[in-house]
DNA sequence: TTACTATATTAGCAATATCTAATATAGTAA
DNA sequence: TTACTATATTAGATATTGCTAATATAGTAA
């Protein structure tokens, strides 16, 4: 498994790097959604939704199908959970760290 | 743990998504290393991998320690190996499904 | 001190990502 | 057909990242 270009790799990081794209995929934890109920949800305007949820499905992140005239969006791999999990983690260390060195 | 800001979650995902800081990560799979040994084994100029040290350690992901006129790096949050699987796993996956899709 | 090694920082430019606004496409319904 | 809804695509402007080359800083050694 060791060989993979590090650039396959750091597309799919790159992929997750965005606030609004990390929000799309926690709105998919509930289940599959259409893209008319994953806009109300975000800032980010209809076009611009659309492009970031083509990022995703170009990492093989999310993927879609057709349902009359809406398209469904969920999520494919599911490993990106544990990976938002892992990352919290992180973050979450690192926060209390930041707070033990203000108050020593 | 659910309420944290996906800006700093995509932050961290965004320090990852550069293949040369994957390497370096990778190369400190081994243990702590100065800089003088990460360096031969990257394409980059001395002040580009720097900078991407700079990057990995401002999110957490890294942490160094001087040591003489050496600066040793080493990894501070081991989850991101775990990341870094969960990925390679989700990139398997896609390789596979693109060989069937060729093959059917 | 001077010279040298190791690393970081800065400035400017090139490349890439992101956003908005407009337009295109496809499905549905009258 | 026309009109409408849902989504995608494109073009162009702006913002961000990444790179190189030069310079700065800090430690070591003569």
């Amino acid at each position: 498994m060791s060989h993979m270009g590090n650039q396959l790799t750091s597309n799919v990081f790159k992929a997750l790097g965005h606030p609004t794209r990390i929000q799309i995929i926690k709105l998919l934890r509930k289940g599959e959604q259409c893209v008319c109920d994953i806009l109300p949800n975000l800032k980010s305007e209809q076009s611009n939704t659309s492009q970031h949820l083509t990022v995703l499905k170009n990492q093989g992140i999310v993927e879609s199908r057709k349902d009359g005239s809406k398209v469904i969006y969920s999520i494919k791999n599911k490993e990106v959970y544990k990976m938002i999990d892992l990352v919290e983690a992180i973050i979450l260390r690192q926060t209390e760290e930041t707070k033990t060195s203000l108050t020593i």
